[in-house]
DNA sequence: ATAATAACCTGAGGGC
DNA sequence: TGCCCTCAGGTTATTA
């Protein structure tokens, strides 16, 4: 479910109702995710939140001297509620914190994740590896390009390639392809350097306009508070097949790549 | 190394 | 109302 913005709101709606709480214990109900949660995830009880953070999709809680990485997968929703709030399907775990609340993780699909890191949590899987981060100067054109050089495969897959620039899902591909003007099933050292400028303009622009507007929700997605993202107001192509560009008029395209479905404009992207 | 494919799950929605 | 089919914001393991 969740790409790039949807996590950074998850982060900042829980940061500031995280940061400096002590987690007193943690519930493991069902442990059985993508990766299952970990034996030894109740090292965390007794530690301090000292900061919520973000790589990737993957958000990060330093407690004590260890991390805790979560991933939403594809249905993940975290909420805090008070302690007593009743439990639903698929509520996998929580994590009880020092002022009667918990931080409760729910998702129906379990393509999610929870793990336990102790030291550098950058050097070791889940986050090893990964690809440049969109929304910060290490993401250029000139790295794009040179990531994209030696690559055949569709231009859109590169740009949903974790180990080259993390965060851009099934949406915002497609949306910032759109935007770019470029075709999706371009391949992808076909792309010039001078795309790659419009590309990576456009995926910082896109990410950061539906970061301010609470994330996109189509279905699951919704904000830590339970509020919807706006973001869904403003997608031009995706999830619009067979609907008027909103360029030119004619008809939204879809194909599929990857196994995933993929919307594009024939006559505005070349 | 890169690319293509299958796989992991549940639930919502459309067609009949 | 219900069944059956398709599809869904992600990642990884396994093949060529």
């Amino acid at each position: 479910m969740p790409e790039l913005p949807e996590v950074e709101v998850t982060c900042r709606g829980l940061r500031p109702l995280l940061t400096g709480r002590t987690v007193k214990a943690v519930t493991v109900r069902n442990r059985s995710l993508r990766v299952p949660v970990p034996e030894d995830i109740d090292g965390f009880a007794g530690g301090v939140i000292s900061s919520v953070s973000r790589r990737a999709k993957y958000i990060l809680l330093a407690i004590g001297g260890d991390t805790a990485v979560i991933h939403l997968g594809m249905t993940g929703h975290i909420s805090v509620v008070d302690q007593s709030e009743p439990l639903k399907k698929h509520d996998h775990y929580d994590f009880i914190l020092d002022n009667g609340k918990v931080m409760r993780y729910n998702d129906p699909r379990r393509f999610g994740g929870l793990w336990r890191i102790s030291g550098d949590p950058f050097s070791c899987s889940p986050l090893a590896g990964l690809g440049a981060e969109p929304l910060t100067c290490d993401f250029t054109a000139e790295y794009l390009h040179s990531r994209l050089q030696r690559r055949h495969c569709p231009v859109k897959l590169s740009l949903m390639n974790n180990s080259i620039v993390v965060g851009v899902g099934n949406i915002y591909a497609s949306e910032v392809l759109f935007a770019s003007g470029i075709h999706p099933c371009r391949p992808s050292s076909d792309v010039s350097l001078d795309e790659c400028e419009k590309l990576v303009a456009v995926i910082k622009c896109k990410l950061e306009e539906s970061i301010k507007s609470g994330g996109t929700t189509i279905r699951n997605y919704s904000q830590v508070d339970g509020s919807r993202g706006e973001f869904a107001d403003r997608l031009r192509v995706y999830g619009k097949p067979g609907c008027a560009c909103p360029n030119c008029g004619s008809p939204v395209q879809t194909v599929t790549l990857g196994q995933r479905s993929t919307f594009y404009c024939s006559v505005c992207q070349k």
